[in-house]
DNA sequence: TCTGGGGTCCTAGGACCC
DNA sequence: TCTGGGGTCCTAGGACCC
């Protein structure tokens, strides 16, 4: 058996759905089958865009975000679903399930892609081998189309994903880059987008070759710290890690919704708060998070949009509690136009676990602050550093570590 | 007939502390 | 009397992605 190699770098795999809603409602109503279909909302409420379409919709000139009506102007045979999001994240799981048969080490990306780190999977097969099996076995048990990019680093790996579809597997090796990724518009590398290809362009730089090639410093003038980054990832490089932690934790949970009509009755604008603040509170405690901090947004009429936030003095989970803080933000910050979009986030999310510990931990601070002793600790930790600070157990710990 | 809903990461500026 | 500079926390918004 062939053993992993640091210097020969990692093998990862880019997994990743093609027009998954559209697929997950083809896989569920086999009628569907070969006929041009869109996920759309509903265009009475004003939903009507285009969130996903089938292949053959696309052929016919659909795309992603496009008015229904639009839609249905250029393809009058269009069928259409609404979205089934509950569904889809049961699908979704089911699908990572799949890949963590193959690989410990899998990242979702998002709820239909995924990284999957099988550097030290060889006895499985070599790597082209795993992933036709990956893909074979997603057919055959959900009947879902893929395709999987293989690379030696995530942003390789997702730009190959993307070369085949629907249905491909792309190898982008290192020496590949240079016929194959670089000839290229900016605009198709991930993490670039339209505001930024603008800005590129305005010196000069139009393919990923020249992005590449680009001086750092006026990358930088223009894209700050982004701009090296950028540029790395033009030449191939990108050290970020498959990480199944990473991916497992929330740092936000919101809910929006556009209203069925723009309005500034209050009442009215209430109860949809009401509703937004049941739903985060639901999706917080199925997540085991509470909360420290509420944002609001408010979209007007014209689109114009907010967003107001406030760090709270303790956690919250509850639904009053999370409409209390909302409703309080939402009344200091609306300046009476119509509104057409509310929404509302718990950032700063915290494990309900820990919180117990976080709560503690704050009485604790507060005791501190109100010590007298506080300046006599502040000379201290100036004077000698902050390990005369230890208490008792951690210098314990610690000095047990140095001498075992 | 205008443009959904769910996120993440980054930046910039002000407040505050030392 | 004027006044430095570093660090952290908080808030708002931009850009991007699916």
């Amino acid at each position: 058996m062939k053993k992993y190699n640091p210097k020969e770098g990692r093998v990862i795999l880019h997994v990743d759905m093609n027009s998954f809603f559209a697929s997950v409602e083809i896989a569920d109503d086999p009628s569907l089958r070969g006929k041009p279909l869109a996920i759309a909302g509903d265009a009475k409420q004003r939903k009507g865009i285009i969130v996903t379409c089938s292949y053959e919709a696309r052929k016919l000139g659909v795309k992603t975000t496009m008015q229904l009506w639009e839609a249905k102007r250029i393809c009058p045979d269009l069928v259409v679903r609404q979205p089934n999001h509950e569904r889809y994240r049961l699908v979704s799981r089911e699908i990572f399930h799949v890949l963590r048969k193959y690989s410990d080490l899998v990242e979702p990306a998002s709820i239909d892609e995924g990284y999957v780190d099988i550097t030290e999977c060889q006895e499985l097969g070599s790597p082209i081998q795993i992933a036709r099996m990956i893909q074979k076995e997603l057919i055959q048990s959900l009947n879902l189309p893929c395709s999987i990019g293989i690379a030696p680093n995530k942003f390789l790996a997702k730009m190959a994903s993307d070369m085949k579809k629907p249905m491909g597997i792309t190898i982008l090796r290192k020496r590949d880059i240079p016929a194959v990724l670089w000839p290229l518009p900016v605009i198709e590398m991930h993490g670039i987008g339209e505001k930024t290809a603008a800005k590129l362009e305005k010196i000069q730089i139009k393919t990923i070759k020249d992005l590449a090639h680009a001086n750092e410093l006026q990358l930088r003038s223009v894209l700050g710290i982004r701009g090296s980054r950028l540029k790395e990832r033009a030449n191939g490089v990108d050290r970020r890690k498959v990480d199944p932690e990473a991916a497992a934790v929330n740092k936000s949970i919101g809910s929006s919704v556009t209203l069925p009509k723009d309005t500034t009755y209050q009442a009215e604008l209430f109860a949809v708060l009401e509703k937004l603040s049941e739903k985060v509170a639901a999706r917080l405690k199925r997540k085991e998070y509470v909360t420290k901090n509420v944002a609001v947004m408010i979209r007007y009429k014209n689109r114009e949009t907010i967003t107001r936030s406030r760090m709270l003095d303790r956690t919250i989970v509850e639904a009053e509690d999370i409409f209390e803080a909302a409703k309080s933000l939402f009344l200091k910050n609306w300046n009476g136009q119509p509104v057409r979009l509310l929404g509302i986030t718990g950032q700063d999310l915290i494990k309900s676990d820990h919180a117990i510990e976080q709560l503690s931990l704050f009485t604790y601070e507060e005791e501190v602050k109100k010590e007298p002793l506080k300046q006599a600790i502040n000379h201290i930790q100036k004077k000698y550093g902050p390990s005369m600070l230890q208490t008792g157990a951690e210098a314990f710990k610690s000095d047990k570590k140095k001498d075992p």
